[in-house]
DNA sequence: GTCTATAGGCAGATAGAC
DNA sequence: GTCTATCTGCCTATAGAC
């Protein structure tokens, strides 16, 4: 991720808004032109193919997505603070309007190359290892529900991050996915139970 | 719906395909001609514009998820049952290589018209609603838990059909939506905490 | 590395014959 | 109701000057 300059960092940073508001397929060179002040040729320079654009923002999106989780791991010791603070990072994007990069780019899942899709397959198993071992912390600082399925669990809260801000986003409305990300949060935690 | 001629509907079979598959903005009028058989003046017959015809396409669908909801209730007196039912529909549809078609809409939310976009948010609030009288259902039959918040868990059950399938289609694999629905029914059944 | 210029094709949409 | 023919503009992508 380095190795791209600042023109080729700047052409993504607009892709990804893009990307993120209207889907891979509903914006085109032209409009990349527009909002980053180069001509279309430049950014085939970058990028010779849409392809390789697609591939170039998933990587970097993953990598930039790692950087974040380690960060939440070292503000929060609490199991429960830590999977707050990720989906408040969905909550927050999804007041800017937006979508979250790699579902809206699953969404778009058969315009993208393979290896693209291989990337987006890492991303999900990587944000849901980090929901995993954040739920088996949880259970040994008495928070979490010592009976669920840790695997199945950390799924089910990705899907749920993903799903919610979804419907939220077409209701316009994102306390819909804070009210769906309590009610989970709700069931797996121990006062539940209790 | 009934309005419409055998031309129309069948165009609209196509649209509904192709969305379900690439999404709405990543098919064109040229390709539904291929695939229908008549040209792409005929279509804009129909449907003037695009957006007319993501219109159509989201009311009929609201329409015949309706009738859909309707039989399970029919065929299935157990709340487990019913629920399970329409996680088996979005089971299929997966196994099919197609997402969700309102799920598919609600990704391409900015190129709709206004209309269709409430048309989007009735569509869920039908099925949370029916999910909602589902779960007091199954409270009412001694299998879903007492204490959980019926709303909140049925705009959760949603939020996790679609989050998963998104992901399970990225994944190329409908036993992970499986997966994530069991864990779910397992941790609001009463038998989890029993 | 960024530009001008342009290719070749497809997009959504319309006019008018039948 | 369906067709042929066509418009205008945008799409991705490339060649070649600077």
């Amino acid at each position: 991720m380095n190795e791209l300059n600042a023109t080729a960092h700047k052409i993504l940073d607009v892709a990804e808004r893009l990307t993120q508001l209207h889907g891979f397929n509903a914006f085109s060179y032209k409009a990349l032109q527009d909002e980053v002040g180069v001509k279309t040729s430049t950014i085939h320079y970058y990028f010779p193919t849409k392809q390789d654009l697609a591939l170039r923002l998933v990587e970097r999106h993953g990598v930039r997505f790692a950087e974040l989780l380690k960060q939440i791991d070292g503000t929060h010791t609490e199991a429960i603070g830590r999977i707050n603070a990720l989906a408040q990072v969905y909550i927050d994007t999804l007041s800017q309007g937006k979508f979250c990069m790699c579902g809206m780019l699953a969404s778009d899942l058969l315009a993208l190359p393979e290896q693209a899709n291989l990337r987006l397959q890492e991303f999900f198993q990587q944000v849901e290892a980090w929901l995993a071992k954040a739920l088996v912390l949880g259970q040994e600082q008495g928070r979490i529900h010592s009976g669920i399925d840790i695997e199945g669990t950390a799924s089910l809260l990705l899907s749920t991050l993903e799903g919610g801000m979804l419907i939220a986003r077409a209701h316009g409305c994102s306390a819909y996915l804070e009210r769906v990300m309590n009610t989970l949060m709700q069931q797996i935690g121990k006062a539940y139970t209790e």
